[in-house]
DNA sequence: CGCGAAGTTGAAACAGGTCAATGCTTGTGG
DNA sequence: CCACAAGCATTGACCTGTTTCAACTTCGCG
């Protein structure tokens, strides 16, 4: 049983993980109230579907583009980010991954990958074979449909980023970035008042909002000597929500239920 | 059987048309190499699926932000494209949307578009029910994988597109995505020689890179001063698709076989 | 012929990029 | 326990790509 075969080996290292896979049924995700509940029939499937649990430290790539994996995801615990590098060596991130997203849909769909994905802190994903997806269409179409779905708001959530590193100036791209980053960890109750964890470099943040590192650093002190916000240790807090929402132009979104494989 | 309960007003005018539609065998799209062939099966089923068609005059909102249409669309002819509109009056264009890409997934899917869809030149589409996008993830999990390639497509559109504004500059910008559209209507036989129909004005290539106007325009006419692309009459040629490769710093990706509803 | 939409151009202002240097942690090995 | 390196954050000075403003022209069309 050799490391992997199909995970790529680049970054810290991706080591499956020895702990007995929880099963689906007690998946802690699965309580949240932003999750949809399943029946009976579902969580056998995704339970015979589901073939094991990863463990990988942060930064590890977990997929790389122009590879195609014989497994696809769902991130259990952590972050990760999904992100492109430019021939020039640039580096975009598309966008941020919490715990219930759906990772390497790609893989199955092109049989390539066309971004690489990327762990931010320690994490865990559960892992599903890529050949398997093909039955859970089959055998399962309300699962399909939440596939879709999952694919359907990741590519909301680029939208969203792209018409911030279009239209807006470098205040309104972080302010809807933090904002936006808040608002999602909500969902996954993992806020406490007004600060959450928060495991970003100010470099993830430059890459993500198109901005340079200098810049981006310039205008986060901006936003901390403006008191809209606390940043440090790794935790984020939102002093003046409303500030920054004025500042990203943004009045938010309710959060809608959401599926999950 | 009113004009259009469901159909959004705003723009020139959105006409059901009176001609026969098309039957989906017959359909001139499918007869491209760059789409997937069908069963028997599967095109009885997008057969009955089928509710009409939609001719529009260019400039027509399809899809608007906030609503939520009964139907959901596949593009037959013309251009269209994804837009965000900010609080601030700015918009961001998404992607264009070519012949074979379906539209309104996210009505299905969240029930409320995030974004809005206009149509560039006059237009059909081919006219699915919402509600019965259901039963073909039902009956036919093959089209409802293709759901799912096309969703991770118009995704993967996306990306490049964010990864374009966020990382190159004015002159990479428009090259990448004059080049981008130049081989998607490659793809679907739309090119004669280094020649294609170009109906975007300067305003839409401004709204799409995320560049001002006036900047768009003098980078267009750089473009055209150095020879490597002649733009005019509705009309877009590529001088030296060599040249516009490294200024987008792209050496390009092979087109892959699509599937289409 | 005249009007509105689209394209063009120059000048001035500014947001953000680049370069360069400094500090602050944290982890590692001697 | 200290020295050192590596990664991250911070800051100032300077430069440039892009925006903004304000004309003016050309094109398409009724």
């Amino acid at each position: 049983m050799s490391e992997s075969e199909n995970t790529p080996s680049r970054g810290t290292g991706t080591v499956p993980t020895r702990a007995l896979p929880v099963p689906c049924a007690r998946c802690p995700l699965r309580r949240l109230p932003a999750f949809r509940a399943f029946t009976e029939a579902e969580l056998a499937f995704v339970q015979g579907f589901k073939a094991g649990e990863l463990t990988v430290t942060a930064g590890s790539d977990v997929l790389l583009a122009g590879h195609n994996n014989a497994q696809v995801f769902t991130l259990l615990r952590g972050w990760a980010f999904r992100y492109i590098l430019l021939p020039d060596g640039g580096r975009q991130i598309l966008n941020f991954v919490l715990p219930g997203d759906f990772l390497g849909l790609q893989t199955s769909v092109f049989d390539v990958m066309e971004h690489s994905v990327e762990v931010l802190t320690d994490a865990q994903l559960c892992v599903f074979p890529r050949k398997e997806l093909w039955s859970l269409y089959r055998d399962q179409p309300g699962l399909a449909f939440d596939v879709t779905w999952l694919a359907a708001h990741e590519e909301a959530l680029v939208d969203d980023n792209l018409a911030s590193v279009g239209r807006r100036n470098a205040l309104g791209r972080i302010a809807f970035l933090l904002l936006h980053l808040f608002r999602r960890l909500e969902g996954l109750a993992q806020v406490a008042g007004d600060t959450c964890d928060f495991p970003l470099t100010q470099q993830h943040i430059a890459d993500a909002t198109g901005l340079s590192l200098v810049h981006t650093n310039k205008t986060l002190r901006r936003l901390v000597r403006g008191k809209l916000v606390e940043l440090g240790g790794g935790r984020l807090r939102l002093l003046r929500r409303d500030g920054l929402e004025q500042l990203a132009g943004d009045p938010g979104r309710e959060p809608r239920p959401r599926p999950f494989i």
